[in-house]
DNA sequence: CGCGAGCTTGACGTTGTTCAACTAGAGTGG
DNA sequence: CCACTCTAGTTGAACAACGTCAAGCTCGCG
């Protein structure tokens, strides 16, 4: 962890701003650049731990991290990969200012702390950001929604088809990809065990839905994929 | 389906109200009194259903009512009851404005209507108001985060328990309690099927954990119903 | 060369769903 | 008053999907 607190560049007003500080004023803006840190993740570093105290919101301009619950001994729930413009910590404000996942970095990852006090301050003082602010979390309250389903009622082979199509959709925007997740995690995603992903990964590289060698994959038949992953 | 609109007394300013209003202005309170509108939904009936427009927020004044997303088929996950001062369509502000979940009663209730577009005008004049509905927003969000742990990592004792739990709990409040939820309403609090529902049901009954007869429910060994909960 | 981490494969057993049948009670109509 | 039908609840049997366990495999690194 890279501490580059001089750096004041940050995520506030560079080309990865979230669009949820668009309704901000230049005054604004400076105050938040101001007071907020960049900090450097390395591969595999956790950039804060579920339970922890929220101090800070935390905007991701460079690399990815993987949000993640974390249950009963080692298993986790991948919930989603962080990318620029990604935001995290918000949903904890103004409750109980805690953190309710985990966040970590799977490459080297630039991130901006934003103390939660700063963002209580403008959200009081500025009605319009409010509104975004209640937009953005309502927005990932309802992927969680989504989630359900697909968490609670498909299959194996669907819930990894679903992983594999939120890799190639949302996160590397192409049917080809070489990713720096692991099986294990691949597995954390689709809610399954590491064994039950490789054998229907396998399996669909069987019957030429998709095709991979060690990290590297690529999707073959999207439209089937996507069939397995709904009815699955 | 009932309309009372011109009983203005409504849930704004009723013992009911939910206290996510307690930061408005007394002006604001006769705003939103005079343009809300309270509705008696009778058992069974459907208060909103998944899909359709967001156009009004739901405060419940009386009754009860099941929160349930709708998969394919017939399926469901309710995934909580609706009580008195709960308020249901606040995550689709400033969203993509449609329901992503459907709402209806168990028994007699009495909601209140508030349009959509009032509370975002409020929203917008009053911070206070803005920054208690994010907290209000990000507590059902973190609720969701734990519903997702027992969703996806518990055998179906353990979710069976768990719904024997929150009914006892939180909607309840009593160890002892006559419920109107049926075994389906019941198997789709705890996701699984009815069958599993009344096996596990008849096996804590066995076990003198529980007892039962019809609709009528006790609780005799809350401690040990906890544990298979947890590590279930 | 040896070690460890991540990956892969096979065998096995359990859990829980599915299907089908049966019961009980409530409502309906001859 | 007795079929009937419909719904909700219950039980049993059979099957299949998945997780668990155990063993090997590959590759990189000291």
């Amino acid at each position: 962890m890279t501490d580059n607190a001089n750096d004041k560049v940050s995520c506030i007003c560079c080309k990865f701003m979230s669009p949820i500080f668009n309704n901000l004023s230049k005054q604004e803006l400076n105050y938040l650049r101001e007071i907020s840190h960049e900090v450097v993740f390395q591969a595999g570093e956790i950039i804060f731990k579920q339970g922890t105290p929220l101090t800070h919101v935390i905007c991701i301009s460079g690399g990815a991290a993987k949000l993640y619950v974390e249950l009963s001994g080692k298993k986790k729930i991948i919930l989603r990969l962080l990318l620029p413009t990604d935001i995290a910590g918000v949903s904890g404000i103004n409750s109980d200012h805690k953190h309710h996942f985990s966040l970590s970095a799977i490459e080297t990852t630039n991130t901006c702390f934003i103390e939660v006090s700063a963002f209580k301050k403008i959200i009081r003082e500025n009605p319009a950001f409010a509104y975004g602010i209640i937009g953005y979390i309502n927005n990932s309250h309802n992927r969680l929604y989504s989630k359900l389903k697909n968490f609670t009622q498909k299959n194996t082979n669907g819930k990894v088809a679903d992983t594999l199509l939120y890799l190639a959709n949302e996160v590397y925007n192409n049917d080809t990809f070489a990713t720096l997740l692991s099986r294990q995690d691949m597995a954390d995603m689709s809610i399954t065990t590491r064994e039950s992903t490789i054998r229907i990964l396998k399996e669909f590289k069987d019957q030429h839905i998709i095709d991979f060698s060690e990290k590297h994959f690529e999707i073959l038949q999207k439209e089937l994929l996507r069939r397995i992953s709904q009815f699955g």
